[in-house]
DNA sequence: CCCACAAATGTATGCGCTTACAATTGCTGG
DNA sequence: CCAGCAATTGTAAGCGCATACATTTGTGGG
């Protein structure tokens, strides 16, 4: 790590003026074959590195695009690890766990997130983009996400993880796509999916693979707006094949495996329904358990359905129905959107909604 | 998107010097109370929000660390995308798909990476970095790895992802800090596991719990790394209980499910064995899936070992022992070592070797 | 062999910010 | 009420690069 070289040290090296070398970098073919090859042998004798941000300053742009999620890892009870405090003990090599018992798996909306990240890095790679990615954590003034709007070119953001003013305040600075969140009536260019749609079909097809009996639904958590669109998806298909919506039994849980399973005890006092629609795949995991636990089969006595498309979802038995999330598509469809801002930075506002892909799996099918 | 504020316009707009704007933003106490207050309204009126780059050149460091990956993706078979093409014609809210068969899971290194990314982006906060990632594909000349070093003031590559004269080459400009390759005699900082070790404690776990007869080792491909430690920690254990490493079945897969289960369908034929260590997840799982199809119980007629701990081997019936990576940790532990180096560039090389955890399950152990 | 013109290269400026140093202001005690 | 000093604020010089514009070099035709 010898003193940093720069296009200075670089054009000295190679007898040319720093002129020259940047062109050598940008344009090669603005230049002398000649006295190109005496500039490329002196960037590799000095091993020079441009500097991202002086580049960043002159072009004023930076060629990097920020990804910013909602943070759902507590920093707080991270355990402590303190690699360099240990480098005198000697820690064992492993540890041995008697573990009967299930992994504790991540937390879904993690995997969720990390798909999308992954789809933004590839598109944001096909485009000549780097990407920055930051958590919104408990944050008071959102330090990070500024920190990040003052590098990136764009902005992508899930919805609900930047209060609107501060997001309102970046927008004035850098182009801002919104993620998944509802549509509503900003500025922004979105990405979302129909949530709604897609819960309306899956209920229809639910209900077409019951028999008579009770229906019941087992939402999320008051305030998610995932979980509204869904019940209002729901509610449309109860409306459609002519039921009432008092005639359903409605329960709420908070999205964990292990509310599902309190809220299918308490369905199952009072009678088992026929079929039970979730509002995501933890809490239908969850019902499944103690359906069987009370005896009840499923398929066969209740037929059950998910949403999500965890991975868990597809390997228990029997295989969940649900309903997977584009989560790659919606984070190349957010880079695009970027792009096509950065290009035309007057275009109207746009909303692009993705495809849900329902997946009719053995939960929610009439026994053969 | 007004023209962007600047420094100059917040400061005209307060009534001082770009000096004192300066001052507010990064030492706050160094301005008088009265004057502090005037440049803040100046900031959010204009909507100011500094240059990432303007201050990285000044100040000689950019607060954001690199993260460099090897790409599993395949970026060319990725499906084209174009959601500004479908801007006119209405696609369908979703599909609709009868999936009996599992869903296709992610490529478990991709989750490794995941877990990995997000240990190191909950350190980088903690440390008040940001996080730039990258992964590395066909891409001859590694522009991107290059473009990314020119960004950060430290770089976190996965062993194997840079080539190493272009990593050397890197290293002379920023800290380079490698993660989970074998120890080799470079001058890098490195985080790595105990991958031998760990085997070599699996296979003991495993033998004492199986009946004497044949044992065999599913191993990976000739060129991976972790694979021929895990075959050395295997091989250690076999010498430690006294047999001759002639005695076992040997047999080689390419760390995919199908590959387990034609290597099982192998061993069957030549008589199953009493014990099967593979050198990872998705071959044992494969393995047992042709047990199962061959009428071979496990664990009761053969005791099966996995490696790498991910979700599929926990939900499994028999749940797969096997052994989890520190992820999270890894991730971590990478970003200390960079905020160290950064600290002090002259320290000697370090290694930090991170415990592996041997989670014994039922498919090792014999029945009660 | 010279001139007109194109290709190649050099010069100089600015991108927006931090910070050493200089200038100013506000307070203190005498 | 003023010297003397500390607290504030301003001035100006880069940070490393891209690029408009100026200059030099090279090319071809006459």
């Amino acid at each position: 790590m010898s003193k940093k070289a720069t296009v200075y040290d670089v054009a000295e090296r190679a007898g040319v003026s720093i002129a020259t070398v940047s062109r050598v970098l940008r344009l090669p073919d603005a230049v002398r074959p000649a006295t190109r090859e005496r500039v490329f042998d002196a960037v590799s004798e000095l091993g020079y590195v441009p500097s991202g941000s002086a580049r960043g300053l002159a072009e004023r742009r930076t060629g990097v695009l920020g990804l910013y999620f909602p943070g759902f890892d507590a920093s707080e009870d991270a355990p402590v690890l303190d690699v360099l405090a240990q480098e005198q003990g000697e820690a064992p090599p492993f540890t041995v766990e008697h573990a009967s018992a299930h992994a504790d798996a991540p937390h879904p909306t993690m995997l969720f997130l990390d798909e999308v990240l992954r789809g933004a890095e590839l598109e944001a790679w096909k485009r000549g983009f780097v990407l920055m990615i930051g958590v919104g954590r408990d944050d008071p003034t959102r330090e990070t996400v500024r920190d990040i709007a003052g590098r990136v070119d764009g902005l992508m953001v899930l919805a609900q993880s930047v209060p609107d003013d501060v997001l309102a305040r970046l927008a004035q600075r850098i182009p801002v796509v919104v993620l998944s969140g509802p549509a509503r009536g900003d500025s922004y260019d979105h990405v979302t999916v129909s949530n709604a749609e897609a819960m309306t079909e899956l209920t229809r097809l639910a209900l077409a693979q019951a028999d008579p009996g009770r229906i019941a639904f087992l939402g999320g958590p008051e305030d998610s707006p995932d979980g509204a669109q869904r019940w209002d998806g729901f509610a449309t298909a109860i409306a459609q094949v002519g039921l009432a919506i008092d005639d359903v039994i409605v329960l709420r849980g908070d999205f964990t495996r292990a509310s599902g399973h309190t809220a299918a005890e308490q369905l199952i006092a009072r009678g088992a329904p026929s079929v039970l629609i979730a509002a995501n795949d933890q809490m239908a995991l969850g019902a499944i358990d103690a359906f069987r636990s009370a005896g009840i089969r499923v398929p066969d006595d209740v037929r059950v359905t998910g949403f999500d498309g965890i991975e868990a979802a597809a390997l228990s038995r029997p295989a969940l129905t649900t309903v997977r999330q584009p989560m790659i598509d919606l984070g190349r469809a957010a880079v695009q959107l970027l792009a096509r801002r950065l290009e035309q930075p007057d275009a109207e506002p746009m909303t692009v909604r993705l495809p849900l892909q329902i997946l009719v799996r053995e939960s929610s099918q009439r026994p053969a």
